[in-house]
DNA sequence: TTTATTTTGTCAATAATTGACAAGTATAAT
DNA sequence: ATTATACTTGTCAATTATTGACAAAATAAA
């Protein structure tokens, strides 16, 4: 059974015996604020993934399966998506590959 | 071949010969503002899915695969998650309905 | 109880999104 | 070429959302 996202986080805080505080500190963040993302109240920002991941010297990847996962989860089951639209996902993401590496040039889906 | 949401928007308008000031005016929307949700400019609102679900008969769910498979591929597109990540979403969503299905009571995620 | 830790509430500051309008380009018709 | 219609792009104030920070309350450990 998977975890959230916030839940993820404090096990390997507990599991590595950090304080709030003392991963806070490590993360750049205000105890208080950790607690409410450890707890679903707010949301972890993905510019502190990296610090996460030296925290615990965790493999970025896997760190980012876990967030963006989290993140897209939470969206299927507040909006009640169909579980199709996983699939769809792929496709798309296969889409936006090719139509932006067109002659080598990689870009952006936004960019100007 | 998945085409993203803005595309998807315009395919419908145009098959149904409306010009982006009548379909604007359907979705409560600026013309300007529906170009640029056709050319990946600016977000499609999702409260306005109804609306265009209205527009063009649709259905709501294939709507929504649409419109939610379209953010999760941009997102991962942008942050070149590994395609694990989907996998790891179906689970999440399936913690979440158990999560909060305790009881026979619904209770959102972040609920207090 | 005292101390450390965690949780919750609040709010100003910052950032992101939106609506609106003007000005531009493009195409087609006359 | 002129007019008309459709579409695109730029900009910006206003709205809305997110964040950082601090205080205070609750919980747990000593």
């Amino acid at each position: 059974m998977k975890e959230t996202f916030g839940e993820y986080i404090k096990k390997l805080r507990t599991d590595n015996g950090l304080t709030l505080t003392q991963l806070a500190f490590k993360l750049d963040l205000d105890s208080a604020n950790l607690s409410k993302i450890e707890n679903g109240k707010r949301e972890f920002d993905e510019k502190r993934l990296d610090k996460l991941a030296m925290a615990f010297s965790l493999d970025i990847d896997k760190l980012k399966i876990e967030y963006f996962g989290d993140q897209f989860a939470k969206k299927m089951y507040a909006y009640n998506c169909p579980s199709e639209t996983l699939v769809v996902v792929e496709e798309k993401v296969n889409y936006l590959k090719t139509i932006n590496t067109k002659q080598g040039k990689i870009r952006f889906y936004n960019e100007k």
